[in-house]
DNA sequence: AAGTATTTTCGGTCATACCAAACGGTCGTG
DNA sequence: CACGACCGTTTGGTATGACCGAAAATACTT
C-alpha cells in the first residue's frame, strides 16, 4: 500500500503553517513573533495567532521573551518510540555495544524516506556530537542509513533519492547515484557498512542492518568514533564483528516478541 | 510574565483538532480513520483530511492499515530536550546514579504545570516501567514532582493545582490539598521527597530538587524501585544521600555553563 | 451475491484562518 | 527627553478553505 509516491498531499493548510512555525522555532533556536514571521515570510499577526494556540495546547513554551519548542512534542515522540519493538529490543543492546567499544553507539530506522536516530548511547570518554534521539538525516550520509538502503528494494531506494536528493554534507558525502548503488552492493557482500567523514568531519562509522525474515532492513546499529581512535585492524575487523554481532542479537530477539 | 492563568487561548481551531486527532492516535495505540472519528466524535471526512496532511508533513505514519504517531514528533521533542542545559548536565549524572544504585533513576522538569520525565536510566536488573522520556504526569503524584513543588512559590503551586486537579492514580495518591502542603513543608525540612506507591503500585521513590540561585526548582532527580528491594535503612539513609548528592552535583555543574 | 465495514472523492457553505492597520510598550540613541 | 525603531498585541473585515453530508470506491465476511 505504501510503495508509490505519496498522494495529493496537504489538505489542511492551517496545520501546515502551524508546523512551519514550529520548524522556524527550531531553526532559530527559539525566537519571538517578529523573528519567526520574518524567517518564514508570513504576517506577524498570523504567526502570533498560531504561537498562542500552540502554547495553549502545550506544544510551545515561553522562556523569557522568546518562544521555544515545548515538552508536548517530547511526550508524543517518546511515546511513539516506546511503542516500537526495535527500540525496546535494541536499546539495551546498543547500550552494551557502547560500553564494550567505549564509543558512540546508535540505533536508526527509516521513516518517510529519511533516517531517524532512535537512540544514541555514549561511552565513558566520548566526544560531544550533534546526534540526539529523534534527529533526522539523509540515509545515504551515514553507515546506518546505507546499511538500511542496502537491504531495501531498489525501486524504493530510487524513490527515496528522488524525493530527498543527495546533498553534500561534507566533501566526502556520496552525491553520485551510481556510486551509491555500487557501494550498496558491496555492503551486501560484506554485511556491514562504513562511513568515513561522510556526514561529520573527523568521524568514522561502522553500521550493520537489522533485517527481518524477508531480508529487508527494519533498522540498523552502528558505532561511530573519531577516526584516529579506530585506525587499522580495529576498523577492519574488531568493530565490524562487534556491530554485526549486536545487530544479530537484536534480530534474534525481535523474532521472539 | 508567567504567573497569572493563561490568556484567552486557542485562536486557530484547525490546529486544535489536528492535535486532538494525534492525541486520539496515542490513546488508541494507533487506529484507522473511522476509529479516530468515533473516539473524538468528529466526522470521518474531517479526520481523514487531517490525517492525510499530518502524514504528508511527516508527523504521522501508516503501519499496515492504521495510522500511528510518526518520527516527526520525536525529532522536535529530541531537539527541544537537547537544547535544555538541565538535560545536558543531568543525563550523565542520572546514568551514574542508576549504575550506583542498580535501580531506575530519573530526571524531571516542570512545564505548563505538569511533570515531564526528561530522561530515565535503568539499572542492570530492573523491572520494566511505563515511564518513557517525555512522559507527563501530575506533579503531586511523584517524589520528583513533589520535590519541584516544594521549591516553587505557593501561589504558583495553587494555580497548578487549580488547573490540573488532584486525581487519585493509586489509592495512596495525595488528593487533599492541605495534606500536600504539609508534605511539601516537611520535604523542605528534610531536603528530599519520598513516594510510596503514590503513582505506581509496588514502587517506592526518593526524589531531590535541583535548585537555582534563587532557591527555586529547575528540575528534580530520583531513584525508584520495587518496595521490597529498598526497605529499612537503605530507604531512610543510603538512597536519600545518593539522590541528594546527584542533585547537588547537577546544581554545581549548572552554575558553570 | 449481498451485507457491513472500511477508506476515499466530491461539492457546497459557513465559520474562520489570514492579514492590514493601528495601538501601547520598551529600548536605545542623538 | 523626545525621537524613531522595534516589539507584542488588539481589532475587525474578507476571501478562503476547514468542515462535513452524501455517495462512490474498496475491502472483508458470511
Amino acid at each position: 500500500m505504501n510503495r508509490t509516491a505519496d498522494d495529493d498531499g496537504v489538505r489542511v493548510g492551517a496545520t501546515a503553517t502551524a508546523f512551519e512555525i514550529v520548524q522556524a522555532l527550531k531553526e532559530l533556536d527559539g525566537a519571538g513573533v517578529s523573528a519567526v514571521a520574518r524567517h518564514i515570510d508570513t504576517p506577524k499577526t498570523t504567526v502570533f495567532d498560531h504561537l498562542k494556540t500552540l502554547e495553549e495546547l502545550g506544544y510551545v513554551t515561553t522562556a523569557g521573551d522568546e518562544y521555544r519548542i515545548g515538552a508536548g512534542f517530547l511526550e508524543l515522540g517518546g511515546y511513539a518510540r516506546n511503542q516500537m519493538t526495535v527500540f525496546e529490543v535494541g536499546k539495551p543492546q546498543v547500550d552494551t555495544l557502547a560500553g564494550k567499544t567505549d564509543q558512540h553507539a546508535n540505533l536508526m530506522i527509516e521513516e518517510h524516506g529519511v533516517g531517524v536516530f532512535l537512540y544514541t548511547a555514549a561511552g565513558e570518554n566520548t566526544v560531544r556530537l550533534d546526534t540526539y534521539a529523534g534527529r533526522q538525516v539523509h540515509l545515504q550520509t551515514t553507515a546506518l542509513g546505507k546499511s538500511i538502503l542496502a537491504y531495501t528494494p531498489r525501486d524504493w531506494v530510487e524513490a527515496i533519492l528522488n524525493r530527498h536528493g543527495m546533498p553534500a554534507i561534507t566533501d566526502r558525502t556520496i552525491t553520485d547515484r551510481e556510486e551509491l548503488f555500487e557501494e550498496l552492493a558491496s555492503i551486501r557482500e560484506r554485511g556491514y557498512a562504513t562511513d568515513k567523514e561522510e556526514r561529520v568531519n573527523g568521524m568514522w562509522c561502522i553500521g550493520a542492518p537489522i533485517t527481518n525474515s524477508d531480508n529487508e532492513a527494519v533498522g540498523a546499529v552502528s558505532v561511530s568514533a573519531p577516526k584516529n581512535q579506530v585506525q587499522g585492524e580495529r576498523f577492519r575487523e574488531t568493530l565490524p564483528n562487534q556491530v554485526q554481532g549486536t545487530a544479530n542479537v537484536i534480530e534474534v530477539n525481535l523474532t521472539y516478541s
